[in-house]
DNA sequence: TCAACAGTGTGACGTATATCGCACCCGTGT
DNA sequence: ACACGGGTGCGATATACGTCACACTGTTGA
């Protein structure tokens, strides 16, 4: 379907095959649909697919021993995941969880291998996504040392309004479809705190709570106190 | 010299190429030589170079606009560093400073550029070791979420250990160089605190503490610990 | 229509860790 | 030989945040 394609085309690894290679890998695409609340692939499985998002949103989870969680990332359409084990063969180290009902485009590594090989320029973008992604955990780990939790939920709410964010009548509508529990993991923190966090941004009227979502009022403010 | 290309060899660029390329590539290696202290590129440089520690430590850092600062890594002998900008062209976006005296060899990315397009071992040599990061600063964020500091303070010697660490008469020599304020950046910790888990772990002998190292004398007891 | 339940809001309390303060130690240079 | 500065050891205090407890809301489904 042209919907599918579009949003493929976005994805980072097809924007740098040529149309050709592009059509001959949506060959060997395979469609996955889950519900919301379903597990695509756990810690610890044996791994040889990637997938790109084409409708919905999919979260990255590490689980600690006592089952305490921590999500790594919430993906949107055309963003790509599960790419790690391609490069360096070893069992999946995040669960992949829809936090939506979702459509996923899966591609399998022997399907992609060729086209690294022979076109130079998708390892170089991949190289570069690669890289991009690196600088980013490197910001999210000072983060963590240097930034409280208010200023944290701040920062993410920014990110996630940069991804999922609508202009609207009334203010910036981020529907980012996690519960408050799910946003706390996001940014390493209890559920409690996270929510009273909110609170006090809600009081001083930067943002209003919706369910699942937030409309940013102020953004300027919400940037001053994520820094 | 022979010592030079002993330590070349082992850096994962240089492991990809076959004999030909690796000695055209080193023709264009410039050496560098830093005293303790030293910094070589600041955060926020533009850079188009990349280096191989030849022997020596050098930190990564990056520092919050309070001046305080966090350590992302420390590279021994054959590691590879500021490579980031290379394929993905951005300021750098963290600080290189020599922790010991320290030889490294400096390489141009457009000198670079050429044996990556032409062969295909090498984006994915690249590829993997860049995977391998990320799996690794992703483990490091679950640690500062999930472990509280002695924890992170014996995995973190365990990592120096496998590293650096030597094995001798009374236990496992770690000579890391690092003052107890730089072990503290490196965990996400205070000077402080990061003090007295030493003196804890030291107290129920499983190490001793000695300048700028510290001996491993219960390495099972550190690991247990440490998760 | 009412249970049942998942998600949210908010206070009371405990605790890990940062911050502050200061004493000590040891290598370096004058 | 001495002072000096960087590094270390360690206690006292402050605080941000986790944990616990419970009440409220809205949605689902029998």
């Amino acid at each position: 379907m042209d919907e599918t394609n579009e949003v493929l085309r976005k994805a980072p690894l097809f924007e740098a095959l040529d149309e050709e290679a592009a059509a001959a890998l949506r060959a060997s695409v395979s469609e996955v649909r889950l519900g919301r609340g379903q597990t695509l692939f756990s810690e610890g499985d044996e791994g040889d697919r990637l997938y790109v998002v084409l409708s919905g949103k999919v979260k990255l989870t590490r689980s600690a021993v006592d089952g305490r969680e921590n999500l790594l990332a919430v993906l949107g359409p055309s963003e790509m995941f599960g790419e790690l084990s391609l490069f360096d063969p070893r069992p999946r180290t995040a669960s992949a969880v829809a936090v939506t009902d979702t459509v996923l485009a899966g591609l399998g590594h022997d399907d992609l291998r060729p086209f690294i090989v022979s076109q130079p320029h998708v390892s170089l973008q991949l190289l570069k996504a690669l890289a991009a992604r690196l600088r980013r955990t490197n910001d999210v780990m000072s983060d963590l040392v240097f930034t409280d939790v208010p200023g944290r939920v701040a920062k993410q709410l920014l990110e996630l309004a940069d991804k999922f964010g609508k202009e609207g009548e009334d203010g910036l509508h981020v529907h980012h479809d996690l519960t408050q529990e799910e946003l706390a993991q996001l940014v390493g923190a209890s559920r409690e705190t996270v929510n009273k966090a909110l609170a006090e941004f809600a009081l001083r009227g930067w943002l209003r709570i919706e369910a699942k979502a937030v409309v940013l009022l102020d953004v300027e403010r919400m940037r001053r106190r994520a820094r």
